[in-house]
DNA sequence: TATTGTTATACTCTATAACTATA
DNA sequence: TATAGTTATAGAGTATAACAATA
């Protein structure tokens, strides 16, 4: 069914549309994905930092903010947030700018936080069946910018 | 390159993961169909109200809303919206209920709506590799709820 | 008793404008 | 001049709790 079928049919409704339904299956991902997280206190977009910046270290704020399309203006208050929970710390690099590093405890978690994703990643991708499975992420690449 | 693999791999970052690509792909569709639908002043979720009571007459809010997995709460300052911008009317069932119906210029509208948003999801599908193009609502609706 | 519609409220993500200080 | 970090503010989607009125 493309969409324009799926428009003037009267059974699937919205849901025969694949922009509704990218909504609609991110907002349940998500939904699954933030219940998990909330177990150790962190938001998914807290996540996503610490897991950058685990994988690259010495980053500056709006190098992160770059990489995870988080605008400057948000990351200042998300920092915040993690550094408040001392997961990570800003170290000078000139008077300037500053890299984001995990302390101890962020290193920690982290570790955590890596089992939750992958968990929930491969949860994820076993709901798919498997002959469409393949395809998913190479189109979901092709929408992402 | 599996959930896993993507994990643990310094090339992909975190758009080797099919939740992360999910969501990445959902808030560029999402903003790409909010600036077509901001020049008839519409939100998204006002179009797909109202492209629900176009197709089934007669629905109360609190049937939309679970169609569109809509809130009750979060229906009646929406449905607000749209009988000020004289697009619906509520009219009463019985002393509890009202079915919301469109207007002669909600009727119009949602002729403008569906022309934009079947030119919207034409576009999207367009981006998609034709390979992999079939697999896409299948993999998203096994992931809708 | 369950449901309808509503109000109030809050959280998360996202977005823009504007300011400062420094590269 | 451009960039880094920040503050303030707003919009949009979503969520829960609670209430009155009615089925």
């Amino acid at each position: 069914m493309n969409p324009s079928e799926a428009m003037f049919s009267k059974n699937a409704g919205l849901t025969g549309l694949p922009g509704y339904a990218l909504r609609r299956a991110a907002n349940a991902m998500m939904a699954d994905l933030a219940g998990r997280l909330a177990s150790i206190d962190l938001r998914i977009s807290d996540s996503a930092v610490l897991q950058v910046i685990g994988e690259r270290t010495d980053m500056t704020s709006s190098e992160i903010g770059k990489v995870l399309e988080i605008q400057r203006a948000n990351m200042a208050p998300l920092l915040d947030r993690l550094e408040s929970a001392q997961l990570i710390r800003r170290e000078p690099i000139d008077r300037k700018s500053q890299a984001v590093v995990l302390t101890q405890h962020g290193l920690e978690q982290l570790a955590t936080i890596r089992r939750v994703v992958l968990e929930f990643e491969e949860d994820l991708m076993a709901r798919i069946p498997a002959r469409h499975r393949p395809h998913f992420l190479p189109a979901l690449r092709a929408l992402m910018d």
